[in-house]
DNA sequence: ACCTGAACACCGTTCAAGT
DNA sequence: ACCTGAACACCGTTCAAGT
């Protein structure tokens, strides 16, 4: 696995081969069918070993900062094995991705919101996460940083097509970073009415 | 471009190949080499031919009725095709994409945020679609309905690791569906404070 | 328990050649 | 302008066989 995340990271899906996977472990193709059922099990399986990699943080009486540390740590990781959000789109049930999950509902659930409300609000925030690491993503693996700029000159050069995209600076990369749009949205995420603010008297534990 | 959605809808991202699609055009593998360069590229236009099926609504003095019509309609597009969330893992700058954003950030702007505020709520609303529809799609696409049981039990087998699982009923379709907790996902994204509300006499337009 | 060798059915893509 | 045929280098996977 650890050669396969290697493999991933170093050349993205297509680079990931039963063949060449065998020849870094200087094995013969098929002896990797000893270890492993099927290709999609090598690619589970590096999944779930990225997401591993997602510490949890220390719980801290703030539950509001706590879910900011998570899902920071989260979208970093994805960004840093950019193969990796593509590949979601696969029942995730290792028990690193449950024990994330627990984790982050956990945290909300501190806020004293109702149980539905929990529902809706995890699926929120994990959703907003997924999407953000995938479309990041998408820009990272095109190593070439020229085609960010060729698309927002897309835009620009039909402003009258494209009025608001071109006037709010869409994919201005001078104007805001990934992360600073990642970090706000995580604000109002946090931030929302309907949400119980923490008691102005912290519950005094030791 | 119209087979080769067929061909994905039928039998997903690895049911579709440069040798089948010929065939289902009565063609030798090879000519489809003359009317595009590269298989990538066929994955490319079919993308962009189903983001050509999000109708843009008609615009209501709502702005906010007019982003949740836009944006259920397109959630609904990718579900109809499963195999597509996976594949937006790839610059996305065809005209269809383009506009959807521009009706998107458009709308947003008719609430009188500023500058900054709208592209982060912009990217906020997109990548939560994008991240449902990926998730969602996950279990859309293993046909079999059982996976998703077989999940739930996996949590609720091991209460002590994730009793905020267990208790909130995470993965229960009888107390949730995707499209309601999507639906009350949006209501958060479109209710939140720091947007400014509705005049109460709205501008009276003809 | 773990690996090899040979083989099968399939890929994407190129390139010269046809009409 | 559009398509075919032959060919190349590569896939994932199976299965009998070795140690």
């Amino acid at each position: 696995m650890e050669t396969a995340v290697v493999l991933l990271d170093t050349s993205g899906t297509g680079g990931l081969t039963m063949r060449r996977l065998a020849q870094e472990l200087k094995v013969t193709p098929t002896a990797l069918y000893w270890h492993v059922k099927t290709k999609d099990d090598v690619l589970d399986l590096a999944l779930d070993r990225v997401f591993a990699e997602v510490q949890l943080p220390e719980k801290t009486n703030e539950w509001r900062a706590d879910v900011r540390t998570l899902v920071s740590r989260w979208r970093e990781v994805m960004l840093a094995h950019s193969w990796a959000p593509a590949l979601i789109g696969r029942p995730m049930l290792g028990p690193n991705v449950l024990a994330r999950t627990e984790f982050l509902q956990a945290s909300l659930a501190r806020s004293g919101m109702s149980e539905s409300e929990l529902t809706v609000r995890t699926r929120l925030l994990a959703n907003f996460v997924i999407g953000s690491a995938l479309t990041e993503a998408t820009w990272h693996q095109t190593g070439d940083p020229a085609t960010r700029g060729e698309a927002r000159d897309l835009i620009t050069a039909d402003p009258d097509r494209y009025p608001t995209l071109t006037a709010s600076g869409h994919l201005d990369e001078q104007r805001w970073s990934d992360a600073d749009l990642f970090e706000r949205g995580l604000d109002a995420l946090l931030a929302d009415t309907g949400l119980a603010t923490p008691p102005s008297h912290p519950t005094g534990r030791t």
